[in-house]
DNA sequence: ACAGGTCAAGTCGTA
DNA sequence: TACGACTTGACCTGT
C-alpha cells in the first residue's frame, strides 16, 4: 500500500505564515465606516492566501501532497456583521494561483468546517447558518478549481441525550440539504459520541465516503463492538464511487490523563500497525498527520521511515510517501 | 518581549 | 435560563 501523509492548515517550519488571521467582530464594529473596516477583512484574507501559497511552496520543496486548508482563511465571512459583503471578486485570484500551484503538484486539498457547522441540530437557524457556510467552502473550492466532490470533512453532530435519535435528526436534516453540498461532504467519526460504526453505518445509508480517525476511534468505541478491523473493509467500500484515494486521520494522545488531546507528535507504534492492518483492504492511502507540531510531526514519521522502516518492510518513496508491505 | 485574558459561531453538564 | 468547559490560534492589554 502507499501511503501519502499530510498536515493540517499551518507550519512550524515556515514562520510568521499563518492562514488564518482573523479581525473580531468587536474590532470590526468599532471601525466607523463600514466600507473601510471590509476592504481591511479582505486585505487580511489576502495576506491569508498568500501564507497559504507560501506553506505550498514549502510543500513543494519536501514532496508534501496533501494539505488540510484551514476554514478560517476569510475572516467574519458568513457573521451578520458582514452580509451582503462581495468578497468574491477581491479574492479570486488568490484562490486561482493557489489552486493553480496545487494542480501542478498534485497536492489534494480539503477542509475540515469547525464545529459550529452541525447538520444534526433540530434547530432550524442552526442549520441555515451550517448549509451557509458549506456553500461558502464550495464557492472557495471552485475558486481554486477544485470539483468540490468529497472536499468537506465534518462530525455528524451533537447526541441531544438519544443518539438514535439524533442519527434520525441527521437523515431528516439531509432531506433540506442541496445536492452539491450533499456531494461535497465526508463523516468522520468523532472522540466522545458518534463512534466508528455508528458513522460508517449511516455513510453507508447516505452513500458519504467515511473518514476512518484512529485515534478518535481508540477514545470512543462501543465495548461489545467488533476490532475495528472488522470494520474496515466496510469503511474502505464507501469510497469507491469517490475519484479520491481513501483519507483517514492519525494523531497521538498527549499523555496518559489527556487521551483524547493531541500530542506533539505521532508515536510510530500508534500508526504502522494499524497500517498493516488497512493495508490488507486498500493499495492507496491518504493519512492526515494530526499533531501539534504539524509538518515537523511528518518529518518525525519519515524519519523513522528512513531509519526503521527497512527491517519493517517500509520504504520511503519521496519527500512525504512511503509504501508499506 | 512576554504573560494572561478574550473571542462569532454549538453542545453539554451543572446550577 | 444562564454560564463555564470544551478547544484553538490569534490578538489585545498590561507590564
Amino acid at each position: 500500500m502507499d501511503v501519502r501523509l499530510g498536515y493540517v492548515a499551518m507550519s512550524v517550519h515556515v514562520t510568521n505564515a499563518s492562514p488564518s488571521k482573523t479581525m473580531t467582530a468587536k474590532q470590526f464594529t468599532g471601525i466607523m465606516d463600514r466600507e473601510a473596516g471590509l476592504r481591511k477583512l479582505e486585505r487580511i484574507a489576502q495576506e491569508n492566501l498568500r501564507n497559504c501559497l507560501r506553506l505550498l511552496y514549502h510543500n513543494r520543496a519536501y514532496d508534501i501532497t496533501f494539505f488540510r486548508l484551514s476554514s478560517k482563511l476569510i475572516p467574519l465571512v458568513g457573521h451578520e456583521l458582514t452580509e451582503g459583503w462581495e468578497y468574491r471578486g477581491h479574492l479570486e485570484a488568490e484562490f486561482r494561483t493557489l489552486g493553480d500551484v496545487a494542480a501542478k503538484d498534485g497536492v489534494r486539498l480539503d477542509f475540515h468546517p469547525d464545529h459550529f457547522v452541525v447538520l444534526n441540530t433540530p434547530r432550524k437557524n442552526v442549520l441555515q447558518v451550517s448549509l451557509d457556510t458549506l456553500k461558502h467552502h464550495i464557492w472557495m473550492l471552485k475558486a481554486l478549481g477544485i470539483q468540490p466532490n468529497h472536499r468537506c470533512v465534518l462530525h455528524i453532530g451533537g447526541a441531544y441525550k438519544d443518539k438514535g435519535k439524533a442519527i434520525r435528526q441527521f437523515i431528516k436534516n439531509w432531506e433540506l440539504v442541496p445536492e452539491e453540498i450533499k456531494g461535497s461532504l465526508l463523516l468522520e467519526n468523532d472522540d466522545k459520541v458518534f463512534t466508528a460504526k455508528e458513522t460508517l453505518e449511516l455513510c453507508e445509508a447516505l452513500g458519504v465516503p467515511m473518514v476512518l480517525d484512529i485515534h478518535h476511534h481508540r477514545c470512543n468505541y462501543e465495548e461489545n463492538e467488533e476490532e475495528i478491523e472488522a470494520l474496515l473493509p466496510r469503511i474502505i467500500d464507501t469510497w469507491k464511487d469517490s475519484p479520491l484515494p481513501v483519507k483517514m486521520h492519525i494523531s497521538s494522545p498527549r499523555s496518559e490523563k489527556d487521551r483524547r488531546s493531541h500530542a506533539d507528535y505521532v508515536t510510530p507504534e500508534d500508526m504502522f500497525p494499524f497500517l498493516r492492518q488497512v493495508a490488507n483492504y486498500t493499495d492507496q492511502l491518504d493519512m492526515m498527520v494530526e499533531a501539534k507540531k504539524k509538518d515537523d510531526a511528518l518529518f518525525r514519521l519519515m524519519e523513522w521511515v528512513n531509519k526503521q522502516g527497512e527491517k519493517e518492510q517500509i520504504r520511503s518513496l519521496n519527500g512525504a510517501s512511503f509504501r508499506i508491505h
